[in-house]
DNA sequence: CTGTATCCTTAGGGATACTG
DNA sequence: CAGTATCCCTAAGGATACAG
């Protein structure tokens, strides 16, 4: 059951910055809210790409393929965030910027999914 | 980010046990296949609650409150475990078995959250 | 800036004995 | 059966120095 994914915290942070915080390279990560370690960043990134959720984009030639994305399985992880997203809003107490950003995605559910998954397969090879 | 449910390998398997494989009781989850450590799951079980996740049965007269169940905070975490399923049925390499019961949720999504839900509230007071 | 390597500490958790 | 309490040990992970 995906226990991988799922049964680790730094796991999933990493997924929501990659999939709503715009967050593309390792630095970005790194920066997280939270507070990631440099190694454990490290280990989680590869494990995703391992796992394929996640890739490095080479734009062949530049140096250092130093951005990361989240790859077709990665994105179709999207669903399963969304509904989490609004348990959250639901049963939980949060700040009001996060309730306003999970509105769009009561106010229209597929269309918000289907949006997002557009602008993440941007550029995709 | 509800971290602490979805950051957590053993919370995840004692709300799948709780919800889709009829277990009820602390034996029951004790058996988990995973093998889980009672101490473990007695605190598991503690955050869940603590959480107002997970409740014990109080029939009322019965000694011990040996069961448990699912709140409905619980019960509405359903469409994301729906949507780890069908996502684990697209991606991931799973038993035939698993993949069969996942047929049901494909079918018809809304119906089988809508069925299960129902009858994980069977006698909520 | 993007990682890798090491060190060091703590907490998670397996095993198991024990209690109501 | 339903938990609690301990013990012990490994592995997760924070801090940080170092490398490409």
């Amino acid at each position: 059951m995906s226990v991988e994914i799922w049964g680790d915290k730094w796991t999933l942070l990493i997924i929501r910055d990659l999939m709503f915080v715009g967050k593309k390279t390792y630095g970005d990560l790194l920066a997280s809210e939270e507070g990631i370690a440099t190694n454990i960043l490290a280990d989680r990134l590869k494990m995703l790409t391992e796992n394929g959720i996640v890739e490095q984009t080479q734009t062949a030639g530049t140096r250092s393929g130093s951005a990361y994305k989240l790859t077709q399985k990665g994105i179709d992880l999207l669903p399963i965030m969304a509904e989490i997203y609004l348990w959250s809003d639901a049963h939980l107490d949060i700040s009001d910027d996060l309730r306003r950003r999970i509105q769009s995605i009561k106010d229209d559910k597929a269309g918000f999914i289907a949006d997002t998954a557009r602008e993440l397969s941007k550029g995709d090879g």
